[in-house]
DNA sequence: AAGTGGTCTAGACCACTCG
DNA sequence: GAGTGGTCTAGACCACTTG
C-alpha cells in the first residue's frame, strides 16, 4: 500500500532502529501528500512482508505514527492517515525563543534584573527548595520582531545552575544555555493562565495602555524525573499573544487504548 | 521490587489483557504510596519472572506507565516512579460538564437559543461543510454551582446529529447525548484562547461588570479519524475561570524516544 | 474466508550503567 | 560482570471487519 520499492531504503547496519527508519519513510509519504488523509497506511503484515522485518517491528513503526497523531488504527480495518491538520503550530513545552522562531518571527529580550536571593514560600515550595536555598531571578521584557509582548520573571535554583550569572549571556536563549552548560532538558511544563489587566508599570514596559487586556501565566517546568527546574511568572499583552493548544482525551487511565 | 505476591492477582482467563492487569497493579502501588516517587518500579525482567509473563508483556505494562507520565525509564538504570504531581487537575479534552464535575463542583446551564441554519464561512470551513449544509447552533450560559461563569456557542453539523433538537435535553450534558445517541467520541480538541474584556451584553448575562477581564475561546473538536464534529466559541469570566495545562516536549518527530 | 489490528510468547543481541 | 532498558525475530491465537 505504499512501500513497494522501499526495500532498498532500510539500512540494517545503521544504528538507527528499523522501526524508526520505517516510521520516517511513512511519515515522509504522509507529509509529502503521497499518502492522503483517510487513505490506509500500509498494514502491519504488508510492511513485515515487503520490508522483511518482523510484524512486531512493523507494528512499532505504525504505533509511533498513531502516538504522533498523524495516523489512527481501527481494529479489523486497518491503519489510516489522519484527517487532522498537522501538529505544526500547536504548543509544546517550548521556550519563548523557540516558540517565536517556530512562528517565523525574531525573538529578543531586554533584561530588567538578574540576581540571586532566597525566595518567598510560593517559589520555594514549587521548586521544592531546602530552607534558605537561593535562586536566580531573571526578569526580562520579551520582544517579537523588536516589539514588546510580555514580561517574564524566571526563578532558577542556584544549586542546579552554579555560576549561571557568569556563564549565561542574557541576550541569548536561556533554555539553550541551561542545556549546553548544565545538560538540562525540559520534559514537561505545567501552566496556569488567567485573564487580567495591565497595571501602570507593566503597561509602561510593554508600551501599552494601562488597563488593557493581558494574559497572566504561572509556569513550572520539569525534567524527565519530575524534578522542578524552573518557575516562571509572566504577563503578556492580550493583543499580541494567544494560547494555541491541542488537548487530547485519555480514555480512562491507560494510554494504550483498552476499551 | 514490588510484585512478590502478585502472582495470584493475574487472571489469565480474563478478557482484560495481561499487560493492562500488570499496569493497574503497579498504578495502584504508585497511587497508594506503596511505591514512592524516585523509587524503582519493578524491572522488566523481575515482572516477567515473578508474574510468569514474557518480557515483552512486562515491557508493555511499563511503557504504558511511562506514556501516562507516572513513571520514566533510563537506559541501563531502570524504570522509576515520577516525582511529578499526578495528572489530576490537568486539562484534557473534556466537556464543561466533565471538567466542572472533575473539580468537585456542580455544572449547569441556561439555554439562550437552539436552532439550525446555514452558517457563515468561518464555521463552515472549520467543520468542512458542503455548500448550504446546515448546523445546529446551541447558545448557553454555563453555570458552576449556579453562578454564571461563561457563555458558550456550539455549532454542530446537522448531518452528524439528525434530530438532535428532539433527542437532546438541554439541561443535560451535550457530550453525553452525542455519545449516547450518535456514538460520537471526542478524541482531541484544538483550542485558541485570548484575553479580552466583557462587552455590555456578555456582562449582563454573566452578572459581571462591563469591561471586566475575560477569556475568549475558539475550540474545534475531532473524532479519532480527524473529522471535525464540533466548533465552539465561548467567553468566560476572567475571575472565575482559568486554564490549567500540562505541555509536553516532543523530542524531535517521534514519540518513542529516539535520541 | 481472508485480512486486519491486539495480544502474547520465548528466545536473542546490543548499549548502557554501576559497583 | 551483572543488571537494565532498547530493539528485533518468528512464530501464535484471538476478535473484529468486510466481502
Amino acid at each position: 500500500m505504499g512501500c513497494e520499492v522501499d526495500l532498498l531504503r532500510l539500512d540494517r547496519q545503521s544504528v538507527v532502529p528499523l522501526y524508526y527508519q520505517i516510521q520516517q519513510i511513512l511519515l515522509g509519504k504522509i507529509r509529502s501528500g503521497a499518502l492522503k488523509p483517510g487513505q490506509p497506511v500500509a498494514s502491519e503484515q504488508e510492511i513485515a512482508a515487503n520490508l522483511r522485518v518482523s510484524r512486531m517491528t512493523a507494528r512499532q513503526a505504525l504505533k509511533s505514527l498513531c502516538d504522533m497523531g498523524v495516523a489512527y488504527s481501527e481494529r479489523g480495518k486497518g491503519t489510516f492517515v489522519s484527517l487532522l491538520k498537522l501538529e505544526k503550530g500547536f504548543r509544546q513545552a517550548l521556550s519563548f525563543t523557540e516558540e517565536t522562531r517556530a512562528s517565523g518571527s525574531r525573538p529578543g529580550s531586554k533584561v530588567l534584573s538578574f540576581e540571586s536571593f532566597v525566595p518567598n514560600g510560593e517559589v520555594a515550595s514549587t521548586l521544592r527548595l531546602k530552607p534558605e536555598e537561593k535562586v536566580f531571578r531573571l526578569r526580562r521584557v520579551r520582544l517579537v520582531d523588536s516589539a514588546p509582548v510580555g514580561i517574564e520573571c524566571s526563578y532558577l535554583p542556584v544549586r542546579l545552575y552554579p555560576e549561571l550569572d557568569r556563564k549565561f549571556d542574557p541576550s541569548t536563549s536561556l533554555y539553550r544555555a541551561l542545556s549546553e552548560f548544565y545538560g538540562m532538558h525540559i520534559h514537561l511544563t505545567d501552566e496556569v493562565a488567567e485573564a487580567g489587566l495591565l497595571d501602570t508599570r507593566q503597561a509602561r514596559l510593554l508600551r501599552a495602555a494601562p488597563g488593557a487586556p493581558a494574559l497572566l501565566f504561572t509556569r513550572t517546568s520539569y525534567v524527565q524525573s519530575g524534578e522542578a527546574v524552573e518557575y516562571v511568572k509572566s504577563v503578556y499583552r492580550g493583543d499580541r499573544y494567544r494560547i494555541v493548544n491541542r488537548l487530547t482525551r485519555r480514555n480512562q487511565e491507560s494510554s494504550t487504548g483498552v476499551k
